[in-house]
RNA sequence: GCGGGUGUAGCUCAGUGGUAGAGCGUCACGUUGCCAACGUGAAUGUCGUCGGUUCAAAUCCGAUCACCCGCUCCA
């Protein structure tokens, strides 16, 4: 039994084999490649075009059966990797997501700005050299830390008063995600517990604050987010040196390039970051043409780029990417149960393709590491050969509620509300009122959002099939589900003579019409069958004597290395079979 | 971004200042009777890149790039 836990498997081991193999290459190598890159050789372009194909088909041409026995209905789209500027403003990936970074410099720790607070000592007057627009909505940051420095004096009755009554500060607590929010609640609150409380800062925030809240502050601590000054009173969480963090750097994660031949601030565009939005931005088109309802999917395959961080672990982490996403469109009433489906239907998928379960795992994720669209999310993880024990990503199914095509509306002022008949019709059944029958049949869809990597995908399936084993010329072999193989079948005539290359080779010109397969009849048998093993090619067929008298072949497996005798036209039957397992 | 490590043939690696090496693989020819058999021969390198020191650099120094490990980030 072949030893399939990825911690025993070499990272390094597996990243040689796809190079000696043609399955990745380095990006740009002859030029010492490019950070973050890689190249897909022939047989790491057939892997992924066999997995990103079998998704499709799953996906979009034979979709499974629906929590209620209905057949679902999802449909596909190929949208521009470009696409209106605006579309990256509407979905929060400009200027929400661009992360500055910090460091402190006595311990070399980096951290992501928004995920610091800087404690100030209380001195309005101090905090006033800071003075620029801190808030981001034309609140003058003088007179704002002016105004909550007062408004802190002031018993609590007193001061929710005053904020009722300043319409400056009411806009700033209007908007949840926004700094001052947390800010003045926090400041506002009667102790430190509640303003942990008010401000409704997650656990983790709650940890750095309780730590900080070790060192003696003023009765209230201010923590900003999102600023980091070199005097600003900062405490290092890690090594609680003071005040040693850097200006914070801005990570820039989109690609940008220009439309047009004259680069300018009005032609820049960006290379999507993620295919989903191209699909919210068809949403429209496709409820107008082509006759689906409600609940229904569109599904996309396709290259994403981020400007990663630090791209790492072979092509788990690249700057250029390929995903496999589909945006289920339903009913907000009915999303909880498509959740639900899709979280279990896609964890089914991995496992079909051979997946061993053991090395497969849900996670929920934290309501604090929720992304600015979900409402809920899981992840899909597998114990890749680098986190093991642990486990990486390899899809994400996220809740995504209303949030994308709601953006879209107000951004693009074009409705995305969908009108749904069969409500409709079952409210008038019900005897229902024209405005109830309305509310429930008018709505902007929720979505269910099942994406992939594809490309992680290509790595899962690498990882678990590497199988090192001793006992074999090749030490190693990629144990393939074969319908993933790059290569089908080997077809070999046992020596280069006696009739037997013809004989293979007329096996060779019927099967290569139908299946990926090769014919070599260099050097010896061993050699070939040890290539084929690290080439992951399940079968191999082999001309031999008893081919020219009793028209058999022997067939070796590339998991067991046993052979058997079938008839040379039932080669053919034979993989067809095999395949469709 | 930081710290550590690595970089020599397709792969694995040896080579600590004096002519660029081995094993495996690849290719050709011969051989072959089911698991990298054997024989003969061949191709393959700006020693990651750039600069410096030196009569002389794969080797010493500096910079840079890429990969690996750890930290960190990953909408």
């Amino acid at each position: 039994m072949p030893d399939i836990d990825p911690a025993n498997k070499s990272m390094e081991e597996i990243v040689a084999l796809c190079k000696r193999r043609g399955f990745v290459y380095p990006a740009s190598e002859i030029y010492g490649g490019i950070n973050g890159f890689w190249d897909y050789g022939p047989l790491g372009t057939a892997l992924k075009n066999n997995i990103r194909d079998h998704w499709w088909k799953q996906t979009v041409e034979c979709p499974p059966i629906g929590p209620d026995g209905e057949p679902v209905s999802i449909v596909g789209l190929d949208s521009s990797i470009i696409q209106n500027p605006k579309v990256w403003e509407a979905s929060g990936h400009v200027g929400g997501f661009n992360d500055p970074m910090t460091m402190y410099k006595e311990c070399k720790k980096l951290l992501r700005a928004d995920h610091v607070w800087y404690v100030f000592y209380g001195n309005p007057d101090e905090i006033g050299k800071y003075g620029e627009d801190l808030t981001g909505q034309g609140v003058d940051v003088r007179s704002f830390f002016s105004d909550v420095f007062a408004l802190e004096q002031l018993p609590p009755d007193e001061r929710q008063r005053i904020i009722n009554e300043d319409a400056n500060l009411k806009q700033a607590l209007g908007n949840t995600e926004s700094l001052p929010f947390l800010i003045k609640k926090a400041v506002l609150a009667g102790s430190k517990e509640e303003a942990f409380e008010a401000a409704e800062f997650s656990s983790k925030q709650r940890k750095a604050i309780e730590k900080h809240g070790a060192k003696p502050l003023t009765t209230y601590p201010l923590m900003v987010p999102d600023r980091a000054w070199d005097d600003g009173g900062s405490l290092c969480p890690n090594c609680e040196s003071r005040d040693s963090l850097t200006e914070p750097r801005q990570f820039n994660l989109m690609f940008e390039s220009y439309a047009g031949a004259i680069q300018s601030a009005e032609n820049k565009v960006y290379l999507r970051p993620e295919t989903a939005q191209g699909i919210f931005l068809n949403y429209k088109n496709v409820v107008d043409t082509m006759r689906v309802k409600m609940p229904f999917g569109i599904a996309q395959v396709g290259k994403s780029f981020r400007n990663e961080v630090t791209p790492r672990n072979f092509i788990f982490r690249s700057r250029e990417f390929e995903q496999m996403e589909m945006e289920w469109f339903c009913a907000p009433d009915d999303s909880p149960k498509w959740y639900d489906f899709w979280k279990h239907e896609r964890m089914r998928w991995w496992e079909s393709l051979g997946v061993s379960k053991s090395n497969l795992r849900f996670r929920d994720h934290d309501e604090d590491e929720l992304a600015h669209y979900s409402k809920m999310c899981v992840d899909i993880e597998y114990k890749y050969p680098f986190t093991a024990p642990g486990y990486g990503e390899l899809e994400g199914v996220a809740h995504r509620g209303c949030y994308d095509l709601t953006q879209h509306q107000t951004h693009s002022k074009q409705k995305m509300e969908y009108f749904d008949q069969e409500r409709q019709v079952k409210g008038q059944k019900a005897g229902l009122s024209k405005d109830e029958i309305n509310a429930q049949s008018k709505y902007i869809p929720n979505v269910i959002e099942p994406a992939s990597g594809l490309t992680r995908g290509v790595l899962v399936l690498l990882t678990e099939a590497y199988t090192p084993d001793e006992s074999r010329a090749s030490k190693v072999y990629m144990k393939f589900k074969p319908k993933f193989a790059p290569i089908k079948a080997g077809v070999f005539p046992l020596v280069n003579k006696d009739g037997m290359p013809e004989v293979a080779q007329k096996l060779y010109m019927g099967l290569r019409e139908k299946f990926a397969c090769q014919l070599d009849a260099k050097q010896s048998i061993g050699k070939r069958y040890a290539r084929m093993d690290e080439a992951g090619t399940p079968y191999c067929f082999t001309i031999d004597g008893e081919t020219l008298t009793g028209g058999t072949v022997t067939v070796r497996d590339r998991d067991s290395q046993s052979q058997e005798r079938i008839n040379i036209d039932k080669v053919e039957a034979f993989l067809d079979e095999k395949m469709g397992e």
